[in-house]
DNA sequence: ATCTTACATTGACGGTCATCAATGTGTCAG
DNA sequence: CTGACACATTGATGACCGTCAATGTAAGAT
């Protein structure tokens, strides 16, 4: 569990070059980067995100995500752990809060990735 | 249905610009987004999507791409079609053969989105 | 020690999705 | 006209997902 940040910094820093123009991409690289893009595929995640960008990473808590979108805590709680595992997002606990800042290589590979040049 | 790939490209070129840097995004335009990576975020169609640009939107029937994955027709039917409602490629008859090719502006859109800058 | 705060986990429910077999539709060849 | 080909559609099935209420957990405050 705690090695799905690892994995995907990891495998994102090996991934040569990977634009849609090189070529038909295999079965697993398409595996990693369907994950990756499930991850960001959904409404309430892509706003989260856009609040944890928009504040350059800073003080971000939860309980300010769950008042703005008008979703419950558990649910914030379930769409973080998801941006995390998918290695967009990390996670730092500092006493009680959570900090989360996003993790440029990632978006990178999928920029890299949908590169129609 | 039909209506979908101009809605689709309308609103691509409608956006002005649309990155992750720019502050929290509404509801609406995290719906139109997520509905794209919707379309990407599914490794066959990740490979689908290869197989087209890697031939340079060239002669492309569907019966190669059934033999090359190792799905059925009904399957790749199903999975070229959410593609094209998504807005992502376009599909031409010509004769018995579909021809596919994509729409770079629908790419640029996300690539835009995805810039952290 | 007790209470509050911030977040995680569990279990459940309704909805969506990927895949296939079977069948339909339109197109070209003989 | 008939048969073969390329692709779409339908219906069914098993899996997954987003959301919530309820509950658990761990850290700071009093």
């Amino acid at each position: 569990m705690s090695t799905t940040i690892d994995e995907a910094t990891a495998t994102a820093s090996n991934t040569p070059c990977c634009s849609l123009t090189a070529g038909p991409i295999g079965a697993a690289q398409a595996e990693r980067l369907a994950e990756m893009l499930k991850a960001l595929a959904d409404p309430t995640r892509l706003r989260l995100l856009s609040h944890i960008t928009a504040q350059g990473c800073q003080e971000v808590c939860d309980c300010d995500l769950t008042e703005e979108l008008g979703i419950t805590q558990p649910t914030v709680s379930h769409h973080m752990k998801k941006l995390v595992d998918a290695g967009l997002i990390t996670r730092e606990q500092r006493g009680r809060w959570a900090h989360y800042s996003v993790v440029p290589e990632a978006f990178d590979q999928l920029r890299n990735f949908l590169d129609l040049s």
